[in-house]
DNA sequence: GCCGTTTTCGGCCCGACTGTTTTCAGTCG
């Protein structure tokens, strides 16, 4: 009888968000910071787990994570199993939810939060920005006329940009940021760090490190950039800035011969760089920016390589720095050999004019070719999808036979004749079996009915999977970046289908998607399915995506041998065979 | 709250910059 309250388990998104939430309230409340870290840690550790935390919880698994204790444990699993934490329940009563936005305004930070709610009952972003207005912050022990105009100006850019940005996007103006300052006469070397530089999918910031001899004069350089709207810090070593876009943009100056620890420093993730600090003060190693110290001596290393070789560990490339295990495999020397863009043989998802996409299947596959693929995979939409002009069944013999055309005149790159086929809600394909076995591959999605619950979604997605004629599960998730979640799904059960029943996970390489997401890798990887790097092209320009779909393959371990395009024309023609 | 090749108690990564302070707390990465 109890059992049917229980609607379902707490999956571990929802357990890692509780899991921070309480931290937050913690530091507000002024607890042990080391209990803060504690949470925060272990809501990043439930995060980024690759086995299944139900059944984690059930085979009393938890307790064996480094960073979970018994205390942690219990929480953990009251959540997945009950739904709730009474403790937070608990915590939460009085604690009200605007101090948690009000937290995420740049420059606020536990401190100053529970001050303001605490002395002046300020408790949401609205009333924050009231009392700022009316000047009421500055009474306050500890805060003062810069700090109002300080919070105003964050919650402006709160407001304006929601403080996040498209990997695609930031990595464009880092790139145009990085070349003007390399023009500069006194910039001996410079680089890009960050979460760019480790590819995260969205990023805060934009990371430039530069080595020179004229700090002063390199960080003048720097703010006079015509990109530059205002400096929001300007010291010895560290400039910060808004550009016109609001992207907010560090800079932190060095010596030639720091450049090596700063660049790994400033490259993060700070979770990584806690984890390597911690190891090298093991080895009785202090390590910060400025280099690797045994008391006094610095120990000399001349790039990032040995700096990794002095604490005993491989080179980890920036990708794999999120402090996911990447340290333990380094020592082991037991690091993935990444995939590169070079690996990438061809590809699939393409659209063309014959559903929603901007060129012909001409123009496509000649930029394809130019870019030096030796196939590319066509798959406009299918016929239930007429919001893109899918195809309708007529339409299909037709397309076959320009491809065909297309395909005998023009040597070196061969054109594949695949399709999208829309996942309908009751998990069949768009067209009847006679019509999928024309396509040489199928790629099914899910581009309705967003909104179904998990275990719905899931049967309905490996349902489909079960189809003789499916070849690749196309963005998995239906994410779209800074503007739609992902329906509900169990990524689990789907990785666990594609192995199953042979269907390889796309990666899609759309710089609002990039989905599946690199978090899965790990786990997809222990099942030893493919994954497939795909443009989802609608134009000629979105070919060259695929280098996001890389750098994302790259961060979820994937390598060469792991890639459904990283085979040649033949081998992948024989794959797709051989599920029918 | 977690952890143990210093430890079952006493540690827990390290530094820059700002603003409000007269020596440092708060915030950020």
């Amino acid at each position: 009888m109890e059992n049917l309250i229980i609607s379902k388990f707490m999956d571990k998104h929802e357990v890692a968000q509780i899991l921070y939430e309480v931290s937050q309230i913690f530091e507000i409340q002024g607890e042990n910071p080391f209990r803060v870290r504690a949470y925060q840690n272990a809501a990043r550790i439930i995060e980024g787990l690759s086995d299944d935390l139900e059944l984690l919880v059930k085979s009393e698994g938890l307790i064996k994570l480094r960073g979970i204790g018994p205390n942690l444990a219990a929480h953990i699993k009251e959540l997945v199993l009950t739904g709730r934490l009474k403790e937070y329940e608990q915590m939460l009563r009085g604690i009200p939810e605007g101090l948690f936005d009000m937290l995420k305004i740049h420059g606020l930070g536990p401190k100053k939060v529970g001050a303001l709610w605490r002395e002046l009952s300020i408790a949401s972003i609205g009333e924050l920005e009231y009392a700022c207005k009316e000047n009421r912050l500055i009474e306050l022990p500890g805060f003062g006329e810069k700090t109002q105009t300080k919070i105003l100006r964050g919650l402006e850019f709160l407001k304006r940009f929601e403080g996040r940005y498209l990997y695609s996007e930031a990595k464009i103006m880092a790139d145009e940021l990085l070349q003007a300052m390399q023009r500069h006469k006194d910039v001996i070397k410079a680089e890009i760090a960050g979460s760019i530089r480790r590819c995260k999918e969205t990023v805060k910031d934009i990371d430039l490190l530069i080595a020179t001899k004229k700090p002063k004069v390199v960080s003048k350089k720097f703010i006079s950039l015509p990109h530059v709207d205002s400096v929001t810090a300007e010291g010895e070593t560290k400039t910060s800035v808004i550009l016109y876009n609001g992207l907010a943009v560090d800079l932190r100056v060095v010596s030639e011969k720091e450049f090596p620890y700063a660049l790994h420093h400033f490259t993060g993730s700070k979770e990584h760089n806690v984890a390597m600090r911690s190891l090298a003060k093991k080895q009785g190693v202090k390590m910060n920016e400025y280099g690797l110290f045994k008391g006094t001596e610095l120990l000399k290393c001349k790039d990032e390589v040995e700096i990794y070789k002095r604490l005993g560990l491989a080179f980890i490339p920036p990708e794999l720095r999120e402090d996911q295990g990447e340290i333990e495999a380094a020592r082991k020397d037991e690091l993935p050999d990444l995939i590169t863009e070079n690996d990438i043989k061809g590809i699939f998802h393409v659209h063309s004019t014959w559903s929603d996409g901007r060129d012909s299947i001409e123009a496509m596959a000649s930029a394809a070719k130019n870019l030096g693929y030796k196939y590319i995979g066509i798959s406009d939409h299918s016929q239930s999808a007429q919001y893109a002009g899918g195809l309708q069944i007529e339409e299909i013999k037709k397309q076959h036979k320009e491809i065909d055309k297309i395909n005998k005149r023009n040597k070196g790159l061969k054109i594949l004749k695949g399709v999208e086929s829309d996942i309908l809600p009751d998990g069949s394909l768009d067209y009847p079996d006679s019509v999928l076995e024309l396509f040489d591959f199928v790629i099914i999605s899910v581009h309705s009915q967003f909104n179904m619950s998990e275990d719905r979604m899931t049967e309905r997605i490996i349902k489909a999977m079960q189809n003789p004629y499916t070849s690749i599960l196309g963005h998995p998730t239906g994410r779209l970046l800074l503007a739609r979640d992902a329906y509900a799904v169990n990524m689990h059960k789907v990785i666990d289908a594609a192995s199953d029943y042979g269907v390889a996970i796309e990666i899609n390489s759309h710089p609002q998607r990039l989905d599946l997401d690199w978090r899965h890798g790990k786990y997809a990887k222990s099942k030893g399915i493919k994954v497939t790097i795909n443009p989802d092209a609608h134009s000629v320009e979105g070919l060259t995506d695929v280098k996001y779909g890389v750098g994302i393959a790259r961060k979820g371990w994937f390598e060469k041998k792991d890639v459904l395009n990283c085979l040649n024309v033949s081998e992948v023609e024989e794959y797709f065979k051989k599920r029918r």
